[in-house]
DNA sequence: TAATTAACGCAACTAAGCTGCAAATATAAA
DNA sequence: TTTATATTTGCAGCTTAGTTGCGTTAATTA
């Protein structure tokens, strides 16, 4: 059993062919990927509908998160295993290049404790930062 | 000389009328407001593209600055005082209340000091915390 | 293998945001 | 104060990300 075959398993999805070669896209990536790009090595005659209800079913099940890119549209990238779709948190920092638009997860950086305040509940925290990635600097 | 025309001319913006109102209307708010409220509170016999290229003017000048929604749409709030097109920077943190989707400027949370990672330059920083507000929870 | 349930593919739609251009308005110069 | 210049505005129409509905196809369950 592939191990894509077995992923989608664990998180409970359907093993089709289409999904198959959408997760192996992730798995074969370095950094998180726009619907544009997917579209491209997925073949322009898949439907760019089956590609967005694949990734909104990815990510609700906890495949995948989302990361906001620069121009406020929408990149995916693979979740750390833990994730699942009750407990969906990710405490790392997302660098988006201001330059080839590429958007990583950086898992180095400390993620910063953010304190209670008063009257607020927080259940998400996002760190974004902007900058040059090394190809660009 | 009001305030609004005051910070215009600050800004080097030309004093027009629909600008004066649109910057009325972020300093009568406390928190961030999006296109669709504008719109209806500045009166529907307004261009919308006319508001998108204020928008634009006011964020390039560091009059106002824009925060991603929920949705990864443009909100837009009032700057600190010290903000110009040269530097433009927000040490603070943008909260989104789950609920009733308002977002605010939290600058009661220190903000984090970020290491830095070879290869990386950083300009810009973001912190986002989803949850729900005073209001909501 | 048949019955059930979920995913796919197509067409058409929605909504945010942008572009080009002519008319109106604000500022600078005379 | 009037005129000339530069900027903004408003309109029409466009682009593009993302969604909805629905009939067909494929994956799982019995």
């Amino acid at each position: 059993m592939s191990i894509s075959k077995k992923l989608l398993n664990n998180y409970g999805l359907r093993n089709t062919a289409f999904r198959k070669k959408l997760l192996q896209l992730f798995q074969n990536s370095d950094s998180s990927l726009t619907v544009e790009y997917i579209k491209d090595k997925i073949g322009r005659n898949n439907d760019k509908v089956t590609i967005y209800r694949a990734l909104n079913t990815f990510e609700k099940s906890g495949l995948i998160h989302q990361v906001p890119d620069r121009n406020n549209l929408s990149r995916y990238a693979l979740c750390n295993v833990e994730c699942n779709p009750s407990n969906h948190i990710h405490h790392h920092a997302h660098f988006i290049c201001d330059y080839c638009d590429n958007t990583l997860c950086i898992e180095e950086i400390d993620f910063p404790k953010i304190k209670k305040i008063k009257g607020f509940k927080f259940k998400k925290i996002e760190l974004i930062i902007q900058g040059s990635c090394p190809k660009c600097l």
